[in-house]
DNA sequence: AGCACGCCGACT
DNA sequence: GTCGGCGTGCTC
């Protein structure tokens, strides 16, 4: 031990709760037992007693020393955790997080390592020796006595056994506390060390292979005699056993049968030695390592390359903006970035918007990089994750591929961090914290001198002016890759279709295209742009749509009707009733249709907007005979059902994908040679200020899937509204005018990239209260901004409902304060927080988001 | 959050 | 007179 280890041993240690509410989220000063000072270092997780009623709390250790000026100190109770214990650079990186998106420490932390990594803890209850007697002790009541004798009659009962038999958490915790204060029962709380870890148990000889094998054949020599056969077995197998190679118990049960007692007693005689080896699950296990063939660059893509390498090589923290046409091959550039950092012998974070909606994104870095990666994202079990995270951290790893939180992989010696389409607002998250995974990749770049290299064909604003502001290296891909040129891109005014009479959402253009293309044997993609359009069912008569009593929205319509009938719900309806069903996409809620208004009683109930089965019945009549794959939110239930339909899609199973947003995403379809986009303009009515990137990113992406190899490919873009300049200019795939403009309209309104916007929701389901609670904050904040954070330059906006005022039973109040980040604007919103939050009665919640997703 | 301390109404 | 209501205040 050196010098330098001995200073570590210390007597008091800083922790931070793992679960303390935001109000009293800050360091606690515990002593360390002398028996665990060797132990105790920051970043190891602990439980301490806390409060009154010392409760027992886990949290972990920030720092230590050998001062402190805190009077009333307590100890340090356990250790626990030891598998998961932070390194200084995780540490760093939950202190950042939870300033950055003002979180608790312990949100933070729950989001760096794996829950299920971390123990759990649970309260136990017992009875003591003091007996409650039923005739004088009145001041218990029925309920309590009810419980006490519940305890008595199971011995030893947790608290959720308690919360299943007698109702509510909190009516539960009321007769509990009752009953420990009185010291009738008591309360016990047990850490339960994690228990997902599975291990491999690694068997080898603790002797030479010739006195293994002499023991084995039972010679004269052998300095043991051993009776049982299996152990005998056991020797000589491993004496055979190549060198270097681990013999693990699993595969002596396969070749001899049980072997556990033996091993057992071979470990006492002192011939094998056991070690337990942590299993990695690893479901991405089988993907082999296909032959590495060198990625050819075309010379604008060699250009690239280099400048993005040369910021790489400059050894200090940078980053880039790729910003790259569709199919112009941005992904080779990543690729050929990623060999040279790898090959330097640092690590590489690759974050992709969604594994489900990109499986052959993450194959394309499984095969080149096989057991090197590791992929982390949301439909692992917690199992799997905590066993990716451990993998990564032990070094078996060190490239990571993954969604949002994959930002945080525990890898050392981090060289650069790429962030693939970059604009998708996957990237924020929408739990606490709710941090955006480009600001916690910049921090850890900026630790580790590393780049962060971002990239899209439709950058986000924000980063678009970043990179115009030499904030980033802006690189440029303007060419497709290879013979691949752009599609040609035709607008159908709709307007001028229904002047002519026709009904039908497909227009006679698209329509015959269609025909043409599938004559040809070439394939097409249509894409129905329904954000902000729904089914929904209104009245004629008094104008009220029919909305979900839970979350006051409208609820949609679905009818699930035989495949085979192509009837349009109107006249499904007509026919068969009132069929099909009235969903709530908040809730769940759902009702049969009403044959009447639910507000006049009036009976002309009529059907607005459609979907994508209506067209499919429309495509059934318009081009016969054609195969159409249907894929939306219904048909997609499952990760194997959408894998299914985009395979049976490639191996030309159909003719026609139809679907909403998830054919705008990535793949690549060779035979894909028309894309039709109906209601481009829909996504431009949003209530957001980003409505207008969203539709270009999201008309731009659909239009990149016509035409990516050698066939030319053409696109039909369908709108009521063509001479919306945000889609003419998307139509034209003119990003640069584009962002010109729309960066006019942000300055011009005071939007991010020119301001942030800070939106403070409180949630309750008492509304009354929720009412007063209201009052309060926007005095609060009021009365802040004139006193102690004059200086602190906000506009506030509200205090008004939220979009979707009622949520899940849940009522939604919101603030939405422009201002410009700081530490001292953070620093405000804390103090709203605490000072606002820590007198808010229990049923009323508070949260902040900065730049949130939906407004 | 949880728990304690502390000052006012209806019961043994 | 006491039990117990929940209004402030603190938690190393």
């Amino acid at each position: 031990m050196t010098d330098k280890d001995k200073s570590n041993k210390h007597s008091y240690a800083c922790v931070r709760l793992l679960d303390a509410p935001y109000h009293i989220d800050r360091e606690y000063t515990y002593y360390i037992p002398r028996d665990m000072t060797d132990e105790i270092s920051p970043g190891i997780f602990v439980t301490v007693p806390f409060g009154g009623g010392n409760r027992k709390k886990t949290a972990i250790v920030t720092s230590t020393s050998d001062e402190t000026d805190v009077s009333g100190i307590k100890p340090i109770l356990s250790i626990t955790n030891r598998a998961v214990a932070l390194t200084p650079d995780l540490l760093g990186l939950c202190s950042f997080l939870s300033q950055q998106t003002l979180s608790t420490y312990g949100e933070a932390v729950r989001t760096v390592v794996p829950s299920a990594a971390l123990s759990k803890t649970r309260e136990y209850y017992t009875v003591t020796d003091k007996e409650p007697n039923e005739n004088k002790s009145t001041s218990l009541s029925t309920k309590a006595l009810y419980v006490y004798s519940f305890i008595k009659a199971h011995g030893r009962v947790s608290d959720t056994r308690l919360r299943d038999e007698f109702g509510g958490a909190i009516a539960t915790a009321e007769l509990t506390s009752a009953l420990v204060r009185q010291g009738y029962i008591k309360r016990e709380i047990d850490v339960r060390e994690s228990t997902n870890i599975i291990y491999d148990v690694d068997v080898a000889l603790a002797v030479t292979t010739d006195e293994a094998r002499e023991i084995a054949l039972g010679g004269v020599g052998a300095k043991v005699k051993l009776r049982s056969r299996r152990a005998r077995e056991i020797l000589a197998y491993l004496a055979d056993a190549e060198d270097g190679v681990f013999i693990t118990e699993d595969m002596l049960e396969d070749a001899l049968g049980p072997v556990g007692a033996q091993l057992k007693m071979l470990a006492d005689a002192n011939l094998v030695t056991l070690t337990k080896l942590e299993r990695w699950r690893n479901p991405y296990a089988d993907i082999k390592c296909v032959e590495q063939h060198p990625v050819i660059l075309s010379d604008e893509q060699k250009r690239a390359f280099n400048t993005i390498l040369s910021l790489y090589k400059s050894g200090e923290a940078r980053a880039a903006l790729l910003h790259g046409v569709t199919g112009s091959g941005k992904t080779q550039v990543i690729i050929s970035m990623i060999d040279e950092v790898i090959s330097d012998g640092r690590s590489v974070i690759i974050l992709v918007p969604e594994i489900a909606l990109a499986p052959q994104t993450v194959a394309i870095y499984c095969s080149r990089y096989g057991q090197r990666v590791a992929v982390i994202h949301s439909s692992l079990s917690a199992g799997e994750r905590a066993d990716a995270w451990r993998r990564v951290r032990a070094g078996e790893a060190d490239i990571v591929v993954g969604t949002r939180s994959a930002v945080f992989a525990p890898l050392t010696n981090l060289g650069m961090i790429v962030i693939d389409e970059e604009q998708e607002h996957t990237y924020k998250s929408d739990m606490p914290p709710k941090y955006l995974a480009h600001d916690v990749a910049r921090y850890r770049c900026a630790k580790s001198n590393a780049l962060m290299l971002l990239s899209s064909a439709t950058p986000s604003l924000q980063s678009y002016h970043k990179a115009v502001g030499g904030t980033y290296t802006l690189v440029t891909l303007s060419e497709r890759y290879g013979d691949a040129v752009l599609p040609e891109v035709t607008v159908v005014d709709m307007r001028r279709e229904k002047a002519a009479g026709a009904a039908s959402p497909i227009s006679s253009h698209l329509a015959s295209a269609l025909a043409e293309t599938i004559s040809r044997g070439e394939q097409a993609i249509l894409f129905l742009n329904r954000r902000g359009y729904n089914n929904f069912l209104s009245c004629r008569l008094c104008g009220e749509v029919v909305q979900c009593p839970r979350c006051s929205v409208a609820l949609t319509y679905h009818v699930h009707r035989p495949l085979a009938d192509t009837s349009t719900p109107e006249e499904y309806r007509a026919e068969h009733g009132a069929a099909g069903r009235l969903v709530c996409h908040y809730c769940g809620y759902t009702v049969q249709t009403p044959e009447k208004c639910p507000f006049c009683g009036g009976e002309s109930l009529y059907y607005m907007g459609y979907g994508t089965q209506r067209i499919e019945q429309e495509l059934a009549k318009l081009v016969p005979g054609a195969r159409i794959l249907r894929m939306d939110a219904d048909t997609t239930r499952t990760k194997s059902a959408y894998d299914n339909l985009i395979g049976a899609f490639k191996r030309h199973e159909a003719d026609i994908l139809l679907g909403t947003q998830m054919v705008t995403k990535g793949h690549d379809f060779p035979l894909v040679t028309l894309v039709g986009v109906l209601l481009a303009e829909s996504s431009l009515y949003l209530d957001d200020y980003r409505a207008g990137e969203r539709t270009f990113s999201l008309i731009t992406q659909v239009i990149g899937r016509a035409g990516r190899s050698s066939l030319p490919g053409r696109a039909i873009i369908q709108t009521y509204t063509p001479e919306n300049e945000n889609l003419r200019l998307a139509c034209a795939q003119d990003y640069k005018a584009f962002y010109k403009s729309e960066i006019e309209l942000r300055c011009r309104y005071v939007f991010p990239p020119f301001c942030d916007i800070a939106q403070i929701t409180l949630t309750s389901e008492d509304e009354a209260a929720l009412a007063a609670a209201t009052v309060r904050l926007d005095k609060y904040i009021r009365a802040s901004c004139e006193g102690e954070y004059k200086d602190v330059s906000i506009v506030m906006f509200g205090p008004f409902e939220a979009p979707i005022y009622r949520l899940n039973g849940k009522y939604r109040m919101r603030v939405v304060i422009k201002c410009k980040l700081s530490r001292r604007t953070r620093q405000f919103f804390d103090d709203v927080l605490k000072g606002y939050g820590s007198r808010l009665v229990r049923s009323v919640k508070v949260s902040l988001d900065f730049n949130p997703n939906t407004i």
